[in-house]
RNA sequence: GGGCACUUAGCUCAGCGGUAGAGCACUACCUUGACAUGGUAGGGGUCAGAGGUUCGAACCCUCUAGUGCCCACCA
């Protein structure tokens, strides 16, 4: 017997135990060998996270899909696998180092440390694992992968060796964004633009003192937010200046030019001649260049070609030399006057202006509003700084990845999402795919003793590249660096099928069905799937690519721990089930929406799964058991004949739901199916029947009774397998316990159920019983009295129906007694429910003033219905232009509304006569 | 500067060309033999504003006003 209330957490690990050692989520199983197969890939976690909002809803919608796929017979691989997260793994086992006071990296070494690294990944790199399996997720976990397993690794080698062969990634020094905590180089996306404002305004022409000490108050809380003008005089008049405007003051250090507009007249005569550069002593020539705005600042900008990415084009352009004056920390370093030396970027800025104020140099301070770039992890400012870096020919590699959305063999859904793909796409910049750190995949190149590179397979190989090139043995050494972690990623769709081998899987499963993940990875990662998969199988890696809201906290703000606005999954499972969870968040992923999740939508779907208990409790009391050679289609009783068509109805719109991907119809109707139809009238209607001596319809009724459930647990159990497997267990089947899962059973494919006679009449009694309770209600009948109930003029038909259903109408009407009549009596409450008029004849319960208000509200909100109707039907060009079915439709609810006016306008005028 | 969305009941959100919906919250009544994590009934919306297209617009188009996000630039 089932327990009275559903209690999730003493389910949950049982059930997940049952699939474990049933191997129910065990992709390429022997009896699937000729089903179609079905594949997503898992964007693999960070091995260092730990389960948030979002891979909640990530993981639930894939699960979804997975568990219908696999309830339709499709051969299903969910690939799971985690990402060895490179700057995030390193930063974390680093902060642990440090915490227990250990030396650091560098004193160790990168042998030692790197075998630290594993250590913790072995210990703590499960956690998220674990946590996904709580959700429910029906990943194939004996095929789990890791981004640095021995089999990623070597697809990682041999894609960046092959790139690399056909040129398509290369070795290149320019500016890159230098993260100065980290000191790594990082790409383009893992810069976030800060905004920065500042307050402080001075201007020398008005004489004013300039109060150094509140600035450097000011630029000690944030750096940023001041514009500069500092006046730079000429070389062959030093009583001449011209003026440029900065908002990085340091970095005039490394000013190797001014440029201004080649149009600009007030600067023409200037072109060509020199500029002393203050406190440097350096002259640096003028010239012109079209970078230049003459609308900006004062239409002359200084020109510092080693940090910043603009000024290195231009000083490529006009031939001005690349002073670099900042070292891997950002501290001031090289051909920089001695007393800068070693000093810190914002010290640096600080001093400098100071010192262009004490030489008379400072013209202008004014606040201004400008982003700063920061390092998406480090969180510090990032500095443009010239290095020798590895980058990828991405535009190369785009253009067929941009074809394959254009021609349709990857869709996104929703479909806009392709407009931001293509924006990124088109408009692509190499790269930048090595990175300064420990943790990662170690680029496959050696350096010969003039620094001649060699890139192969094995550092063998290399030597031999090596010996060839200089007719001897020389020794080599291998490049430092590592890969970006998004390298691997790319790789993910054919990497984790086991790809450079000959794997069998890569034929099956690849191109991946679907892949499914948030916008915000768009370019990091589908992308360069996109470009990889094209590239290394000629073939799309996932043929569509279902992108998923953000869940965000009630200020649709990104949820994170910074910001205090998380709500823990794992909280909400502990304290609703993981079933009530992945529920709310399937009923709420509309397409393209943001999710602001609330803890109460969480408990009313909880509530939801309690009513599904309950009415299997109900079923298993009254003897609803499941019959082998049971048919809905050979069902008689005619609350049977509408339940099944119902159910056709509801699977019918479940299955078309998740076809196209629309989570929350699918869960929606099935709610609506569960409680709204099964629970709140099905099962209602049909006690009278179970409690009543007709063997046969109890035992059709039985058995239908058993036959919808199970339906309902399939249908189920895509958004809710814990509870759906436990009640289908619970579920007696021919007389004995169940042998299979449910994870395993068969989706409902069910067609020719649908009885329009059966579902007309059992709408006609469950419109009879709303109308009386609603009038019973507002009569203020007291709930608990039984009241008689007379049907007005009925005719043949409507009496062999109300013979048919009295007692379920007696019953949840709460009526103890129906008879016929040619006229209501009087002093009753009137009912009219579609053509049928009833009335409660109980004149001393009933406030006829009472009863007289209530007609006369009816009435009027039925004439202005009607109003509408007739105002439709009176325009001429309604009835000539709109369609047939609009204008059938329109006239029958006029006929109707007639009638209700008609029936409730006479039991008015009895009342008043 | 470029792009993409959004504005519907007190709150959170569906609906996207033919009688305004859900969950929660609210009101009244109900220990009715599955369920008070429940039942029954009910209140509550000129679908941001203004134009237009259409027989008909919350839904399509244009503009306005707010809000959010992405990308780029920033002397």
């Amino acid at each position: 017997m089932l327990e009275k209330t559903y209690q999730p957490a003493e389910i949950e690990p049982r059930i997940t135990a049952g699939w474990e050692s049933a191997q129910a989520f065990r992709a390429g199983r022997p009896e699937r060998a000729d089903a179609e197969p079905y594949c997503i890939v898992i964007p693999p976690p960070n091995v260092t996270g730990s389960l948030h909002m979002g891979h909640a809803l990530n993981n639930t919608l894939q699960d979804v899909l997975c568990r219908f796929e696999r309830m339709r017979g499709r051969d299903v691989l969910w690939q799971p696998g985690t990402d060895h997260a490179g700057i995030a793994t390193q930063m974390v086992v680093e902060r642990q180092m440090a915490e227990r006071q250990e030396p650091d990296r560098r004193t160790i070494g990168r042998e030692a440390f790197l075998k630290k690294v594993w250590a913790w990944k072995e210990e703590s790199g499960g956690t998220i694992v674990n946590q996904l399996k709580r959700l429910g997720a029906s990943c194939d976990w004996s095929r789990e992968r890791f981004t640095m397993d021995e089999g990623l690794s070597k697809a990682v080698l041999e894609v960046f060796v092959s790139l690399h062969e056909q040129g398509l990634i290369y070795k290149d020094k320019r500016l890159v964004n230098w993260d100065p905590r980290f000191q790594t180089a990082i790409s383009d996306l893992e810069v976030v633009q800060v905004e920065a404002t500042g307050s402080f305004k001075w201007d020398s022409s008005t004489g004013e003192e300039l109060d150094l000490a509140a600035l450097n108050k000011l630029l000690d809380k944030n750096p940023s937010g001041h514009m500069y003008h500092f006046r730079y005089p000429l070389a062959d008049d030093p009583t001449r200046f011209i003026v440029v405007a900065t908002t990085r003051p340091e970095t005039m250090l490394g000013d190797t030019g001014v440029a201004v507009h080649p149009e600009d007249e007030r600067y023409t005569a200037l072109v060509g001649k020199r500029v002393v550069l203050p406190l440097v002593g350096r002259e640096i020539p003028i010239v012109a260049d079209e970078y230049s705005d003459p609308e900006k600042g004062t239409g002359a900008v200084k020109i510092t070609p080693a940090h910043d990415f603009n000024d290195f084009e231009v000083g490529r352009r006009c031939g001005l030399d690349r002073i670099n004056i900042l070292d891997e920390h950002a501290k001031l370093t090289g051909d920089v006057p001695e007393g800068y030396r070693g000093l810190d970027r914002f010290a640096a800025r600080k001093r400098i202006i100071a010192d262009m104020h004490a030489a008379g140099l400072l013209a202008k301070i004014e606040p201004t509003t400008h982003t700063v770039p920061h390092g998406d992890r480090s969180n510090v400012v990032i500095e443009p700084w010239l290095t020798d870096q590895w980058y990828v020919n991405a535009a190369e590699l785009a253009k067929d990845a941009i074809a394959a959305v254009e021609d349709g063999r990857t869709k996104f859904v929703p479909e806009n999402w392709s407009k931001t793909y293509f924006e990124w796409m088109r408009n692509i910049e190499p790269w930048c795919i090595s990175r300064q750190l420990w943790w990662g995949h170690q680029i496959p190149a050696w350096y010969g003793p003039d620094g001649q590179v060699f890139v192969a397979r094995s550092e063998a190989d290399a030597a031999k590249l090596a010996n060839q090139h200089y007719g001897k043995a020389v020794e080599i050494t291998r490049d430092p660096d590592v890969l970006d972690t998004w390298f691997s990623s790319a790789l993910w769709p054919f990497s984790t099928l086991g790809w450079p081998e000959k794997a069998p899987e890569v034929d099956r499963y690849y191109p991946t069905t679907v892949l499914v993940t948030g916008f915000d990875i768009i370019f990091f990662w589908v992308a360069r799937m996109m470009m990889m998969g094209l590239h290394f199988q000629k073939q799309v890696p996932f043929k569509d690519v279902y992108i998923h809201a953000l869940v965000r906290d009630e200020k649709g703000q990104k949820m994170s721990k910074s910001k205090g606005n998380v709500m823990d999954p794992l909280v909400m499972i502990d304290e609703y089930g993981a079933d009530a969870l992945r529920f709310t968040l399937a009923a709420m992923a509309a397409q393209g929406r943001d999710i602001k999740l609330s803890k109460q939508r969480v408990e009313g779907y909880r509530n939801f799964a309690t009513k599904l208990w309950n009415a299997s409790r109900f079923a298993e009391m009254n003897e609803c058991v499941r019959q082998r050679d049971f048919d809905p289609r050979s069902v008689e009783v005619t609350l049977n004949r509408w339940i099944v068509g119902e159910t056709e109805k509801a699977a019918k719109e479940v299955t078309e739901g998740l076809e196209a991907y629309k989570f929350n119809e699918a869960a929606g109707s099935a709610y609506e199916f569960v409680w709204g139809v099964f629970c709140d009238w099905y099962l209602e209607l049909i006690k009278p029947v179970l409690m009543g001596d007709d063997e046969p319809a109890k035992a059709e009724t039985r058995a239908c009774t058993a036959w919808v459930l199970d339906q309902i647990l399939k249908l189920l159990h895509p958004f809710m397998p814990f509870i759906t497997e436990e009640l289908w267990a619970h579920m007696v089947e021919h007389g004995e316990k169940r042998q299979n899962i449910l994870t395993l059973a068969q989706w409902p494919v069910l067609d020719g159920l649908y009885d329009e006679a059966a579902a007309e009449e059992i709408g006609w009694v469950i419109g009879l019983i709303s109308e009386i309770r609603s009038v019973r209600s507002e009569m203020n009948i007291p709930a608990g009295a039984k009241v008689p109930l007379v049907i007005v003029g009925a005719d043949k038909a409507i009496k062999q129906r109300v013979g048919r259903h009295e007692d379920t109408i007696s019953r949840l009407a709460r009526l103890d007694d129906i008879t016929f009549e040619k006229a209501a009596p009087k002093g009753a409450a009137v009912i009219v429910a579609g053509d049928t008029t009833a009335a409660i004849p109980l004149a001393g319960l009933i406030d006829m003033e009472a009863e007289s208000k209530r007609l006369k509200k009816e009435i009027a909100a039925a004439e202005s219905d009607l109003a509408k109707m007739n105002a439709k039907l009176d325009n001429p060009a309604f009835v000539a232009r709109a369609k047939p079915e609009a204008v059938e439709e329109t006239k029958e609810r006029k006929d109707e509304l007639d009638g209700i006016i008609r029936k409730l306008s006479a039991a008015l005028k009895r009342i008043e006569t």
